[in-house]
DNA sequence: CCCCTCACG
DNA sequence: ACGTACGTGAGGGGC
């Protein structure tokens, strides 16, 4: 029996789903037809003609179909009502049937429905503030374009679902990233509280250093010109101050002014330490500093990403508005952001949880080589076992040069990294870097078959794929261009790799929430950095929830090397690593 | 709207 | 001879 299955569609007077209110919704179970029901502008109205659609939206039997489904569900639950499983997300099976592409329904409208629709802009002005809010037009007006994204829905739906079946994307389409639509709703809905009062007081602090800073550079200079101008600041260091007769010009023909080439001339003028110091602070204050308090939300406080699932091409998530994956930890003074992100309160704190080393098991398990997984199993430090066997010594006699050597290595590794690009890493010579590389693939040969394998897979087929078959496909593998080949080839062996380790947190997080929700605890999950999840966690829970993150993530899946978390609890982010 | 730069994993 | 490490998002400049 075919499951019976509704496509739906909300309007509403904005983009924040947290907060914009609906204006009506539209729904189509069948190819060119739909209809459109149009909500009234007070709340207590709309509550009651939503709750008529209550026992649809939160039916075990019908299935949901949406168009970015996130978005729609935080906008349906705002009325107090779930949409609940089954769903089915176009723009998320578009995104696993080819992951490179864009997913934007006008898109996909015109490439497989050969049918351009009516652009919101026509609908409601080009942004700006004669923009208009669908709040101020009529229903007559909204319905034609409302029923017409609801009917695209389910005509793109009949398309990628038999797709979705064929590609052998059902198990990674309906247990991971549907599952995860609603474990990602459920973190951008809680958010996580800030110490906006500690962030204002430090951006005085910057803006204090930073002016200081401005004066004595331009003194130095011996000009004024605007020193976060990449140009500007190009001409003064080369045509003016002459420091460097090579220096390096981008492809666009200015003067490249990157931290790794300012570094170099670190020692040439008092001037470049300067630009290095001024360059950070900027960057710390005008992007996170004096951002992050005005994006705190007004009704709880709290700052509430967004987590984008269909951007990265290898599965991983993206975050924006903010963005919370990037936050500074690495500088002293970026270290101050990340101290002010805590917890909700006086009996939560925050609680870290990171994989260690996963890409690096992975690819231990994926190429089966004996003495990475051998490493991995008796619990060495990865880095080191890779210094001792590299060059050669015994594993307690390995310098802290050589372990950093080794680590360069094996990130180099995972991304396809060549002789050059490992020299200039390490500001060693090629030859070195090649010596270095070769000794890695001989104490490490099952890598390099490995290696060689997806790329060769990788022409035959046409794609690669992660431990979930979550395909990557790769164009410009056959390319007569080397340049545009050598790409494809990197991407062959780094897209399985850093796919897999997407794979495997996104199945975690998915057995943490589920483990959390019928444990009914007051811990929330807050926020996922790629290889690391951060909790609120209620004082009671501590115990509780380390062992059911720990167990959780470990064994999100079954690998020939086991998976380590490291857990710490703290009342701040950064005290939490 | 593209480019450069830089924050993270 | 050529280019040279994967994946992101965001701010500012400059056209």
């Amino acid at each position: 029996m075919k499951q019976k299955s509704v496509c739906f569609d909300t309007e509403t007077d904005g983009l924040n789903a947290l907060h914009a209110n609906i204006v009506g919704v539209s729904f189509s179970f069948k190819k060119r037809e739909a209809f459109y029901v149009a909500i009234p502008n007070n709340r207590e109205d709309a509550t009651s003609i939503l709750n008529e659609f209550k026992p649809f939206f939160e039916s075990e039997s019908i299935e949901k179909v949406a168009h970015n489904l996130k978005f729609d569900t935080k906008i349906i639950n705002q009325y107090g009502i779930e949409v609940s499983a089954p769903t089915f997300d176009t723009m998320i099976a578009h995104y696993l049937i080819n992951p490179d592409s864009k997913h934007g329904m006008d898109v996909l409208a015109e490439r497989f429905l050969s049918y351009k629709p009516v652009s919101i802009v026509e609908l409601i002005g080009k942004k700006g503030k004669n923009q208009k809010k669908m709040s101020d037009l009529t229903p007559e007006e909204i319905s034609d374009y409302a029923c017409e994204d609801a009917d695209i829905t389910f005509q793109l739906k009949e398309i990628f679902e038999p797709q979705i079946q064929k590609e052998h994307l059902k198990e990674l389409f309906y247990n991971m990233e549907m599952p995860l639509v609603d474990v990602l709703k459920s973190m951008e809905q809680e958010g996580i509280t800030i110490d906006d009062e500690g962030l204002k007081k430090y951006s005085i602090d910057l803006g204090e250093t930073l002016a200081e800073l401005e004066q004595k550079i331009k003194r130095e200079a011996g000009i004024d010109f605007n020193i976060d101008s990449p140009k500007q600041l190009g001409d003064v260091l080369f045509d003016h101050l002459e420091l460097s007769t090579k220096a390096k010009k981008t492809k666009t023909g200015q003067y490249a002014t990157g931290e790794d080439i300012l570094q170099k001339l670190k020692h040439k003028h008092v001037i470049i330490p300067m630009i290095l110091e001024y360059r950070q602070l900027r960057k710390l204050k005008n992007t996170y500093v004096d951002p992050l308090p005005d994006l705190m939300d007004e009704t709880d406080g709290r700052i509430h990403t967004s987590y984008m699932q269909t951007v990265a091409a290898t599965g991983r998530l993206s975050s924006n508005k903010p963005n919370l994956q990037n936050i500074p930890i690495r500088s002293e003074k970026g270290k101050e952001i990340r101290k002010s992100f805590i917890s909700r309160g006086k009996d939560f704190q925050l609680m870290a949880a990171d994989y260690s080393q996963i890409e690096l098991r992975i690819i231990a398990a994926l190429s089966q080589d004996k003495n990475m997984i051998d490493a991995f199993k008796n619990g060495h430090d990865i880095h080191s076992a890779t210094a001792a066997k590299v060059f050669n010594v015994n594993l307690e006699d390995v310098t802290r040069e050589e372990r950093s050597s080794a680590k360069a290595v094996n990130f180099g590794i995972i991304y396809g990294q060549s002789a050059f690009g490992l020299a200039q890493n390490l500001g060693i010579s090629r030859k070195e870097a090649k010596q270095i590389i070769d000794s890695y693939f001989e104490q490490y040969p099952t890598i390099k078959d490995y290696m060689d394998g997806m790329v060769k897979s990788a022409r035959e087929k046409g794609y690669v794929e992660t431990i979930m078959k979550r395909r990557r496909y790769l164009k410009d593998i056959n390319s007569a261009n080397a340049v545009v080949r050598g790409f494809a080839e990197r991407n062959a062996v780094n897209a399985p790799i850093q796919g897999s380790a997407a794979d495997v947190i996104k199945l975690a997080m998915i057995g943490v929430h589920g483990a959390m929700k019928e444990q009914n605890l007051k811990s929330k999950m807050l926020l996922q950095v790629h290889d690391e999840l951060v909790f609120d966690v209620h004082k009671d829970e501590i115990e509780t929830l380390k062992t059911l993150v720990k167990n959780e993530m470990e064994s999100a899946v079954e690998l020939v090397v086991p998976l380590d978390v490291e857990i710490e609890v703290a009342d701040n982010w950064l005290d939490a690593h």
